[in-house]
DNA sequence: TTATCTGCAAAATATTTGCAAAGCA
DNA sequence: TGCTTTGCAAATATTTTGCAGATAA
């Protein structure tokens, strides 16, 4: 990945068309580019792996500047652990198999209009967003 | 507090049955009975306020027997906090308010049946539970 | 009595802060 | 050059572990 930092990528160029160029920055890029989401320490494993000597306080501070910047987004799971994702174009949601631990993107044609209309009509709440995760078997598990 | 502790209480007493009763495990139902959903220092601290005196480590531990024993459930949202509240006793949803931080809780009449058969056939996603939480304005706080 | 529960001290894990030095544009 | 980014060391926060002693039933 030494290499992959310092040629271009067309995707990540773009998103970064705004910010400085610097190895983390990148790098922690694409490490997320051709992943699940992945928290903190694990991105900084990836990093390492990949010979990219960075310091965790430093991917700490990107994660938190790349969140800012709305160029990745957070992932919040059952176990409570806070994992990054490259921001998705459109609304999404994740499918988690609780068997391989693989995690999909999943985008809902009829997302959740009907629910949040009940809700506001029967609660007075005005709902801005929302948080949807499945868990259960991916298409191999099930099979098993 | 410490009275309460003491004295009867039907609800606690129904869901520890099977359980040995202990001064923490009374405390830390009490203590959530009457609450929204808690993280571990917090109800540590509540705890404390109502000079129930225990060490962390035994809440740590009894959250995670009464997790075990399905007493109470744990409650996950964007913050990552790992909270707790009783369990209650049909599938809900929460409400959050980002403006004051109330948590709500609601039942949907038509759960999400139809996204689930649809991630099914779309996907092979064989779907067991899923999580969902509505982030926006309380009654309160949307009207200011 | 005995299985369960508890406190304490210490370790493991995750995240944050301050500051001086280095790097990008 | 000037603003941003970085490393390092240390602080903070959360959760876990091992073990010896206490307690509920």
């Amino acid at each position: 990945m030494t290499n992959k930092i310092k040629s271009s990528n067309k995707l990540i160029d773009n998103k970064l068309a705004d910010c400085r160029q610097t190895k983390t920055r990148r790098g922690v890029l694409l490490v997320l580019e051709n992943s699940q989401p992945l928290a903190a320490p694990e991105i900084l494993a990836r990093l390492k792996e990949n010979n990219v000597v960075v310091n965790k306080t430093t991917v700490y501070r990107e994660l938190d500047f790349l969140l800012s910047k709305k160029v990745i987004a957070a992932v919040i799971l059952k176990d409570g652990l806070k994992r990054y994702e490259l921001q998705a174009s459109e609304h999404g949601h994740h499918l988690i198999c609780l068997q391989c631990q693989k995690i999909e993107r999943v985008a809902l044609d009829n997302d959740l209009d009907k629910q949040e209309k009940a809700i506001t009509r029967s609660r007075g709440f005005k709902v801005l967003n929302h948080s949807l995760e499945f868990y259960g078997l991916c298409r191999h598990c099930v099979k098993k």
